[in-house]
DNA sequence: AAGTAATAGAACCAAATCAGTCCTATTTAT
DNA sequence: ATAAATAGGACTGATTTGGTTCTATTACTT
């Protein structure tokens, strides 16, 4: 149901390195981070001006140019970076876009639907806009997620 | 980011007529449901199959066959449907499926990106299964979703 | 016992979306 | 002037999703 694009999986893989570097504010050219990720270099490249475009990279061009962090890492967010490189967040298609959920008129729903996505919308965005870069390189304090919090039966296979 | 496939949403309208009919315990047909709620047959045919599997409806085959709600209203939660309809909940591939993140080995985030992912479906899962079927037709009390919560820029376009 | 109305389950196809690539223009340091 | 970099958009192949169809099975009615 829930799901994140590999464009948004590469990008947070991609402002981690940034954060991780020795230097304080490193610059990094696309083709830098496709040898340090192992990812292609159109691929890096397409994320790279995604991010810039929203403001949470700086770009130089030219010789010498590159890339580097908008901002502080503590100050940029995996929910931002999510919104940055996939858009909006919505459950149902009619949230978005009316006239094309073809229940239409006769959705008996419709109306609570609706606050329901926001308030999932909600939830998610608050939750994904508390965890920063920084969080992600620095390894997360134990009981960050406590084991007894998670779904008994429902949660996902084990990791990888 | 996140996204509900049409077959969750159409199951959720589906499941809401059991709960807005008259009578108590209604059965209905595929058929008949297809009428009420304009999907095509097939469709709705499809959708209730998966709820019976999962068990939030029972079926009864034959002449004057149907489908019910195999529990209260109030029993039911959206989380439960959306499981049902789409199987489990993740963000990112690897947590589901080892060795096909292409990062792999040398991904510097993967650990704590798994325990961000855990949390985001916690999150999400928590705030789903705290929706019932009741709540949807019974419009929810004011409050539920409180305007002033959503977020200021980033939330999706108005109402259809 | 036959016929009919229903679900069960699986295979199938078309359309939309996504991942990934490529090409051209523009900028800038040397 | 040249080379190294980003900017932006168009393009393609693969995957996923939405939706359909077909066959088998079950059970009520006459």
């Amino acid at each position: 149901m829930m799901r994140m694009s590999k464009l948004t999986d590469y990008g947070i893989v991609l402002l981690i390195h940034f954060v991780e570097s020795d230097s304080k504010r490193p610059t990094y050219s696309a083709r830098q981070l496709a040898g340090l990720t192992h990812l292609p270099l159109p691929m890096v490249s397409k994320i790279l001006k995604l991010l810039v475009r929203e403001g949470l990279l700086v770009s130089h061009r030219g010789a010498n140019g590159g890339y580097r962090l908008a901002r502080q890492p503590e100050n940029i967010t995996v929910g931002e970076t999510i919104k940055a490189i996939e858009g909006s967040i919505a459950l149902t298609e009619c949230i978005n876009a009316p006239g094309n959920c073809r229940v239409e008129a006769m959705c008996p729903v419709r109306h609570n639907w609706q606050r329901i996505n926001w308030r999932i919308n909600e939830t998610v965005a608050k939750a994904l806009q508390g965890i920063t870069l920084s969080d992600m390189v620095h390894p997360i304090a134990e009981g960050f997620v406590s084991v007894s919090d998670l779904q008994p039966g429902g949660s996902p296979g084990l990791p990888c």
